[in-house]
Order: structure tokens, then sequence, then C-alpha cells
DNA sequence: CAAACAATCCCGATAAATTGGTATTTTAGA
DNA sequence: TCTAAAATACCAATTTATCGGGATTGTTTG
């Protein structure tokens, strides 16, 4: 039997990285770049124009983000399988790519074989993520870990994240809104941010909302 | 020459979950299972007695949520591989758990084969996710997009999210207050929210923060 | 047993956000 | 070109949040 070729999006706004791209992708057998785009509008037309299987994207592009495309694609092509690429091996990339529906993600210093083998993974409905990214990245992310919160302080929070106001969560525990004003005093200062908003933020960045 | 046991930490509160995994482990050559654990409490006690190579972190735990364990592990031992465990092929506990560090992830569905190639591919560095993941969810992650949101609306989020106030926003975009004011209104209404600390947790929700 | 921590409650002043309107100009799409 | 959407600006009343204190009661732990 004779095997489909496999149709290939490049979205990047360097012409050096879609030209090296290409090369190796000529290399790889039943594999065909139909299109190629230079930002996120481009590549939506050409989505629309071609039936693309698999969509090289990269993080940095002039109009939205790579992260923000990647979501657009999967909403009007689910069958598109998405591949993230970028020069930097940071696992926030990686995670945010995986949450807005990508299949993968590589660092452009990948080579034919890994290449190869992405597309061969996501195409099976695999999801394939660089090696790169474990050896990474770690120091970064876990050299703060966040305050310690009370018991009583992750209560609060968690109100306080699901938009219930001082007075809300005081009736709802059957405490003084003084009291809960107290906490919310606490958190603020534990995190060291001026306003529920940035609480909110950097809760969620520590996984704690 | 004779391969190193790679060992093994359980970390789940079902102990028909642990009993489970023993038994499938033990059909695999060179890994021992050196520690279980019903709650993140006794998970990191085990860690600091025994030598882990990697750890198998069940996302649903009595006292934090496996994700927060996650973040905990690799910050007290950077070197130890952790495997989120789900019975829920959610993108976001994907998502969250490779922010925090993980190398894997498996719903609890996983057979020996999959368990094996997983251990094997963390132990090489990799990041090894089941391709269950890619299949589904897709629909509930999609289906809702979130709303819309303008170029100007979009920047008042992200500078809300910053803990900037209407002022803050005024000042830097040169904009009355006014203005931003009428923005932040319309993304209230948009996120179909009542106030900001939900307007940010419902962002964050969509990845827009 | 102290000392630190957690949880509770209180007051007053000020700053900011929220609600519910109206209204004009600019911009981009059919 | 017409039009809808976006961006801009304004006002007033009310509700909430924030700041900077102070204070009491348990509990836990070195």
């Amino acid at each position: 039997m004779i095997q489909k070729l496999i149709n290939i999006l490049l979205v990047d706004d360097h012409n050096m990285v879609i030209e090296g791209m290409k090369h190796i992708l000529a290399l790889i057998g039943n594999v065909e770049v139909k299109a190629t785009a230079g930002n996120a509008f481009e590549a939506m037309t050409a989505l629309r124009e071609n039936d693309i299987d698999v969509a090289f994207v990269d993080i940095n592009l002039p109009d939205i983000s790579g992260i923000e495309l990647c979501a657009k694609i999967k909403k009007e092509f689910p069958g598109v399988c998405v591949i993230g690429l970028s020069t930097f091996k940071q696992r926030s990339y990686v995670s945010q790519m995986i949450a807005n529906g990508a299949s993968g993600y590589l660092v452009k210093s990948a080579g034919k074989e890994e290449i190869e083998q992405a597309i061969n993974e996501v195409m099976e409905g695999k999801i394939y993520i660089t090696p790169d990214i474990s050896t990474t990245t770690s120091a970064t992310l876990f050299d703060k870990d966040g305050p310690t919160l009370t018991r009583r302080e992750k209560e609060i929070l968690q109100m306080l994240s699901e938009g219930m106001t001082t007075n809300d969560i005081a009736s709802k525990f059957f405490l003084s809104p003084y009291t809960v004003d107290t906490h919310r005093k606490n958190l603020l200062a534990k995190f060291e941010v001026s306003n529920t908003a940035l609480l909110i933020t950097t809760a969620a960045k520590f996984g704690l909302v």
C-alpha cells in the first residue's frame, strides 16, 4: 500500500527557519510542505485553502503568539496536529501550548530524526515533547515556592478566586467581615502584592487556585 | 552489565490502585517499588528515606493536590522523575503537572506496556504523556473558548492581572481613567463575572493570562 | 513555660472598584 | 459606502477593598 503524504504547514516569521525546515523535511519521506506562513493571519488562510495534517507553529509571531494561534487552529481545525516551535526550552511555553491543544513541542535546534519522530508520534495521536525540556528550567521554576498559607488563608484565597467579596466570605464561614479582612490583608502581605487581582495571578502561577 | 534497579515510589490514597500498580510493576524487570504513600506527607517522608528514581503521583490526594505535591517533590528532590496519575484525561491536569516539573502523565487505565514505556522514557530524561489525552478533551476544552476580546481589552486584562489599578493603566496608555473603566466593565460583562478576582481566575483558566 | 503562630474581632480613613447610564469618533468589514 | 464594532470619554451613586493601626484567645512547639 502506498502511504499517504502528510501535509505540512510551516508558520514562522523568520524565513531562514522556514527554509531550514523545508530542507530537513525534504529529507524525510511521506511528508510535503503544502504551505508556509509568516504570521497567524496567513496561517489561518493557508489552513482554509489546504488540507493540512501537521502545523509547525513558532511561539513568537508578529501578530499574535503561537500559543494563541494554536488555540485558534484547534478551534477551527480540530483535526490539525499543532507542533510548537521555539528557540527556548521554557517549560511554561510547553505547558501553555499543550493546554491550548498542541500535540507537540520542538526546539529549533532539533535535527532530522527528532522532527521525523515528532511528526510520526503526533500523527498517531500521541504527544511529543522534545527531551531537551526536562533537563533545564527546574531552577527558575522552583526557586520560589510561594508563601506558606494557613488553613484559613487557603480557604479564603479560594473563595476570593471564586469572586466572593469580604462580606460573602464572612457570611459563608460565620465570621466577622473584620476577620476575613484581616486574613485578606495577611494574604496580600504574604504574597507581597497590593491587590486581589495580582494575588490571584500570583496564586495561579503557584498552582494554588 | 547488570542493569541498575529503578526505585519506584507510589503515591495514591486508593489502596487498590497501589496494589494494582505493584502487581503490574512486578511484571516489569529492573524496577522495584521501594515505598508507597497515601498522602503528600507520607510521600515526602518516603522520599527522604529512600533513594527514589521515579514517583507515580495521583492527582487527587487527601491533603494537597498531586499538582502541588509534584512541585514540592521537584523542589526538594529535583532528580526524582514524577509521573502524574489520574482517572481523568483532562488536558489542564497534564499542563499543570508539566508546568510543575512532572516528567510524565498516565491515566489509571494504562497497561503494562504503557507504564513500562513511560518509566523508560522519563528515565532517559524525556517527557511521556499518555496518548489518550490527545483524542479526548478537545471537546470540553474548546467548547468554551472564552469570550472574544479586543486588542485593548486584552491589554487591559493583562495589566489588571499584573495588579495595576484603573488609574495606573490610564497613565500607562495615556487614556482617561473613564476609558479604562469602560473597558474593564466590558471585560466583566464578556466574562460574565462580577469582580476582578473572578475575572482573573476565569481568564487564567482560558490561558489568557 | 515562654514565644511564635493561628484565628478571631474591632475602628477609621482613604482608595479603588462596581453599577448604570450616555455619547462621540475611528476603524475595519460586507 | 454603509455599518457594526471598537475605542474613546464622561458622570454620579454606591459598594468594596486597602491601609494602618490595636487587641484577645487558643495552640503548638522548641
